[in-house]
DNA sequence: GTACTAATCACTCTTAAGAGTGATTTCTCT
DNA sequence: AGAGAAATCACTCTTAAGAGTGATTAGTAC
């Protein structure tokens, strides 16, 4: 069995050095480089082909959400681990949303790494403990579904529904008599609840959930 | 009965005088004012409110598609009725879809503008013969759902359910690996060949005809 | 009566979208 | 051989979108 290869992806060195002290104990992986911004990310995954990525978000250059993206956009095979100090489950529900696989917490025993990394790696994909409750508090019935942390207002939802129709900010101001700025907060309001990137998103959205008629 | 309350807009002085003559000579009409651009028009919709107004298309400052569309967003019981020299269908395409409820060619009998408008005031709304079939040759079952007059090629399609996804160009670009350019053009074609504006109503038109999953 | 939320409006800034034009290449149809 | 469509790329220009920040008012909940 070949060892599986990692790419670890985060600004902080001593974050670096800490996972490759852990993977290191394990013949299972060898750590074939490292980044430090999600364009390094980008890089370093087409010239290694790593078979899974660690990555950091909070990153200068690129985040490690924008960077989840692109990789997954180019090279869907390569499986991402996104790893994070917090455990703010908005940070894991975005990354999944990205097309990361699995979520970590720098802060578990190397032990725990081991376990969820073999595993990960055997695409038996176990998620932390800490948060898989969270996980399925989040995604309730298996569906990939968004589902909003907060209930949309009436006024939300009617928004919501103009923009699905195809109508200009402005167009929805001058419908709703109500200026322009005024759509773009609740727009972008809706558009935070659902973590959603842009209309037609929430376009998509709005179908796939029956909010249109 | 009181005589319906008629708006002209055209930003051809000669064009209104013909107009004016015609329904001049029948007391169910009675002309309330007359505008010259789009933007005339909905400031004289506000002010006069009148039943029908009647749009020229082809107008400086702003045409009489988007002012239909504004004029229906904001006074959706003012009818509307398009008139063009002209009888390219596309025109007539578009400003039904911005709301108008009618489509009158200048260069008709004084009897068939008559005829026409007055039905048309009862809400019997005929079409003028000529283009009535062609109008049923683009919307055949009496659905309102846009219809290509190209079939769009398996390409665009590829390209149209990634936009629907909610995709940015950018990254519609590195999933086919083409350039950015080239998912512009071809999102310029595929808006064009279904009549459509921007992406978002392209993302609702994909779904409201099944070209998701 | 005060904390919370919904709804409203404002200003800046950066980037994405979309219109307009035009050009090349390859393939198919006839 | 020549017409036509499909796919590709390029450059400019204008406007819309969206992020970031912040503020006010009115109503509701406890």
């Amino acid at each position: 069995m070949q060892p599986f290869r990692i790419l670890i992806v985060d600004d902080h060195a001593h974050a670096r050095e800490g996972i490759r002290d852990i993977l290191e104990e394990y013949e299972d992986f060898i750590i074939v480089g490292e980044g430090t911004n999600g364009l390094e990310a980008i890089e370093l995954t087409e010239k290694l082909m790593p078979d899974i990525v660690l990555m950091d978000i909070g990153m200068p250059v690129m985040d490690g959400l924008e960077a989840t993206k692109q990789i997954k956009l180019q090279f869907p095979y390569v499986k991402i681990v996104v790893i994070t100090v917090s455990d703010d489950i908005t940070d894991l529900f975005d990354a999944l949303k990205k097309g990361a696989q699995g979520y970590l917490l720098k802060n578990l025993q190397s032990e725990v790494w081991y376990d969820y990394l073999r595993a990960f790696a055997l695409d038996e994909v176990p998620m932390s403990k800490e948060i898989a409750f969270q996980i399925l508090k989040e995604f309730p019935q298996e569906t990939s579904i968004t589902k909003p942390d907060t209930p949309l207002s009436a006024r939300e939802l009617e928004v919501l529904q103009l923009v699905a129709k195809g109508l200009s900010n402005r167009d929805i101001s001058a419908q709703l008599f109500i200026s322009e700025h005024t759509v773009k907060s609740h727009l972008k309001n809706i558009l935070s609840k659902l973590h959603l990137e842009n209309r037609v998103q929430l376009t998509s959205y709005a179908f796939q959930n029956g909010l249109m008629n």
